[in-house]
DNA sequence: TCTAAAATTTAGTCTTACCTAAATTTTATT
DNA sequence: AATAAAATTTAGGTAAGACTAAATTTTAGA
């Protein structure tokens, strides 16, 4: 009885599913606004994924939504997908890391599972895509990652770069050229009280940079 | 003013192509039977491909469509991503040429011209996809076939098998196990009057074999 | 605690792309 | 030339997934 998974449904799910990672429940208007379509829309469509066979959330009215384990599943076998062919565009086909986005997205929802199995194969079953975004398990378990934002670290500090944001080119751009990519270290040379600027250290640059939050909120680091 | 291509029109349109290739207009009814949809609906379709700016097919009442440059230019480039795509998979992917259709007509709609691009030059601009058929080149031309139908040859006639058809996974398995692929060379050793069987000496092959229309009428050759 | 602002939901529409059933046109046969 | 069969079109309808405008609920500030 199983209602079919359109392409448009394994949207919602996967940005449920960032949503949720965060503040628990995701809002009405926050995915509208990600979705980049009318609240209105979005609460439609969650009645029906509470509501379909088997339920693929649970949602609450004017308190949001979460995924159920179904739900779940189905968000992380997009996620997979996506992250597998960041990592396969980049590695295959030459492509650079803030011009994979737009194309994942969108093939995302059309490849089988076929298709994913002989890319993990051929990439040699990567666990990170080229942000360093963790990629889910074959069997969809998203391994767990204890990174935290590179904006929560103070002067002396030192971390690994992990992954960043994948979906501004023009930060990625940026962030390719002055070397903060995923494994390579820094240090925090200053903290700034007043605008939470951070001076740092990047391992092979010559010169610090000073970055705004803009920035240290996409980045996240091991410490 | 040029209103939007979508993925239904892309394949209204390779398949009107792929038909008038044959006798000249493709039919409503045809056109349904490919599509695996309701003549009427092909009708509806046809109306709105005909009135739309600029217009994709020329639609005469109960007498077929034929495509307009537009609507051409618009089919080979569904056609270049197709072919391109099911080589892509063969050759980098590990895909059997008879696994490869299915993925390719949903890719095709999907990927950026960036991506066609990148696919051709790793490819090394190919001008066959595995099954022999022609690539558009990127300026949306068709190269000129002179191939002919095998079950065309008669008894004691030679030719190299240019191309096979791409939609039967069977018959694409079949071939493949007799040796019948892209130029490979054959020589007729029996034409039969009643059933029009070809008994067929396949270069690299120990012994001939009898084939029958339902095959010969798939595979094309260069006398 | 009252109220204004923000967030969310309801109600009613629209478009795309399909469907079925009935009507019409074309084609083939006698 | 008449007519039966085949092909095609018309008419009316459905579901998905979006929209806007209006109504309602929640939240935050005085």
């Amino acid at each position: 009885m199983s209602e079919i998974i359109t392409q448009s449904i394994q949207d919602y799910l996967k940005h449920i599913y960032e949503l949720n990672e965060h503040g628990s429940s995701a809002s009405t208007n926050d995915i509208a606004t990600r979705l980049n379509i009318a609240p209105a829309s979005v609460t439609g469509m969650l009645q029906r994924l509470a509501n379909s066979t088997p339920p693929l959330v649970i949602y609450k009215k004017h308190q949001g939504v979460t995924l159920t384990k179904n739900g779940e599943k189905a968000a992380l076998e997009v996620i997979r997908h996506h992250r597998l062919l960041e990592t396969f565009l980049v590695n295959t086909l030459g492509y650079s890391w803030d011009e994979v986005h737009c194309e994942a997205d969108k093939l995302e929802h059309v490849i089988s599972e076929d298709f994913e199995a002989r890319m993990a194969k051929a990439l040699g079953n990567p666990t990170r895509d080229p942000h360093g975004e963790l990629i889910p398990t074959a069997d969809l378990t998203m391994p767990a990652d204890k990174s935290c934002l590179l904006a929560s670290l103070r002067t002396n500090e030192t971390a690994t770069v992990r992954r960043v944001s994948d979906d501004d080119p023009a930060l990625l751009r940026h962030l390719r050229k002055i070397g903060v990519v995923p494994e390579v270290k820094i240090t925090i040379k200053n903290y700034s009280e007043f605008d939470g600027n951070l001076t740092v250290k990047v391992e092979g640059q010559k010169s610090n940079v000073v970055l705004g939050t803009a920035v240290t909120s996409q980045v996240f680091v091991d410490k």
